[in-house]
RNA sequence: GUGAGAGUAGCUCAACUGGCAGAGCGCUGGACUGUGGCUCCAGUGGUUGGGGGUUCGAGUCCCCUCUCUCACCCCA
């Protein structure tokens, strides 16, 4: 076991076949849901030129600064496996001269050189949308309630949406200095001992030294962000709000809450779930005015979020068990072998899935398989059914046989399964 | 990058202060040679993550190393 010469890299999962159709059917929810709103898919590739991730997430964050698979190719150009989606959808919306307004959305896996733990990967998957084009509060109301909403028909619970403004570059840039300046003056007079972590932050994003479970507390009478925000972004802020309340979604104003990445700007937000005790955010988003125009295209406002496909599985739901083939054909003997090849062949012309042993097997080995797998019916074919020109079909959880001709295996499958959906549907 | 915990059979876990490496589940076969699940019986299972040291003797103690998990930082 542990003898094992070859093991998946740190912080990367194997998706099994039970978690793989689960994921399947969340995968189709998510994007029929995502589509009701307007957006379109797209993908991007997994790699990009490193300068489009340092230019848009910001040269002194976390993920530039240590977090990005970056590599050389043989010509010596830097390349790094994309570590979120906003640039790449951004660089490709450019590249591909789609015009705006434009509603992009993608389903895509990214890459972060994190220490994993739970609900953290260094190869995750990440459900993302950005509305490009459109500068109105209710398209920010509009990408929130969406988020929210999803995160709720895929089952997520004790969902709380946390929003905040944290204004244009200019405004946080004049609160930042403030803020310093505060900082250093009570640092001065001794007044105040930052963490080590704070000391970090000072440098790197002085914002978060608020939200500190040290140092926040000591800071009560620090400037607030708030009163650095000029009128029409206060206004912008409220009118979020009211949309929001509007259609009914509860949130809470988070003052304290700010982004990691360099290219936010006004509205930025979170969703979080109470469920397990402590907040452990899933999605996470904000707008992003000049991130187009950073990147060589026109001024262009935008607005987006991305949301952790493996938060969604490991907190809400159990990997299920699978159901096997729907027929598993089991013979007796040589000569009934090779009618149940044919047969066999047949079923799977009819796109039914099924299957049956290879190597010679007793009847009763056969219908232990047969359970084991978790198939549906068994259909067994000896001398006496190919007599009368029939197949035997039993039901592995009733245990109840039937005789019937070939052709009438496609009908018991259709009642089925129109059964099993029926069932699903409530 | 910082801190904590854990590695024993395919899986889940036992093994008193150092003294014969075990159980359950699983798997294979049988009881039941054309019928799965339940029961009973038998069989199959190991470099105790790896390396070194202490000892008459190490799964157990010491050192090194690898891996995994969790937390912090940060994030989805």
């Amino acid at each position: 076991m542990n003898t094992l010469k070859y093991k998946r890299p740190k912080g990367t999962r194997d998706i099994i076949p039970e978690e793989f159709e689960l994921r399947e059917r969340l995968i189709e929810k998510i994007k029929k849901s995502i589509r009701a709103y307007g957006y379109k898919f797209i993908n991007t590739p997994t790699f990009e030129h490193t300068e489009l991730f340092i230019r848009s997430i910001g040269d002194s964050t976390d993920i530039v600064e240590k977090e990005m698979y970056t590599f050389q190719d043989r010509k010596g150009r830097s390349y790094t496996l994309r570590p979120e989606g906003t640039a790449p959808v951004i660089r490709a919306f450019l590249e591909n001269s789609i015009m705006p307004p434009a509603k992009l959305a993608y389903i895509m896996n990214m890459f972060r050189a994190e220490r994993p733990q739970k609900g953290r990967f260094r190869e995750f998957w990440q459900v993302g949308v950005e509305a490009i084009g459109i500068k109105d509060p209710l398209i920010d109301a509009e990408v929130i309630e969406m988020g929210y909403s999803i995160l709720k028909e895929l089952g997520a619970e004790k969902l709380v949406v946390l929003i905040n403004s944290i204004g244009s570059i200019e405004e946080r840039q004049a609160y930042k200095s403030a803020l310093l300046d505060y900082l250093n003056e009570k640092e001065q007079d001794g007044s105040l001992e930052l963490c080590n972590d704070c000391k970090r932050r000072k440098s790197r994003n002085p914002l978060r030294i608020l939200d500190c479970k040290i140092d926040g507390p000591k800071l009560k009478d620090a400037p607030k962000l708030k009163e650095f925000l000029s009128s029409e972004s206060l206004k912008y802020f409220e009118e979020i709000k009211t949309y929001l309340d509007k259609w009914g979604v509860k949130y809470r104003e988070e003052p304290r809450l700010v982004r990691g990445l360099d290219y936010y700007n006004h509205t930025a937000f979170e969703i979080v779930s109470e469920k397990i005790g402590v907040e452990d955010t899933i999605l996470g988003g904000g707008r992003y005015d000049s991130l187009v125009e950073d990147l060589g295209g026109p001024a262009t406002p935008a607005v987006g979020w991305a949301f952790g496909l493996e938060r969604i599985i490991n907190y809400f739901y159990q990997i299920p068990r699978i159901s096997g083939p729907f027929y598993f054909v089991a013979t007796v003997n040589e000569f009934s072998k090779g009618y149940a090849i044919g047969l066999l062949k047949k079923i799977r012309e009819w796109k039914i899935p099924s299957d049956m042993t290879y190597e010679p097997k007793s009847l009763k080995a056969q219908m232990k398989i047969a359970d084991r797998l978790n198939a549906v019916k068994a259909v067994i074919v000896g001398e006496d059914e190919i007599k009368v020109q029939k197949v035997r079909v039993r039901d592995l959880e009733t245990g109840k046989e039937v005789l019937v001709p070939e052709e009438e295996l496609v009908r018991i499958y259709e009642e089925e399964m129109a059964r099993r959906n029926k069932q699903e549907a409530i």
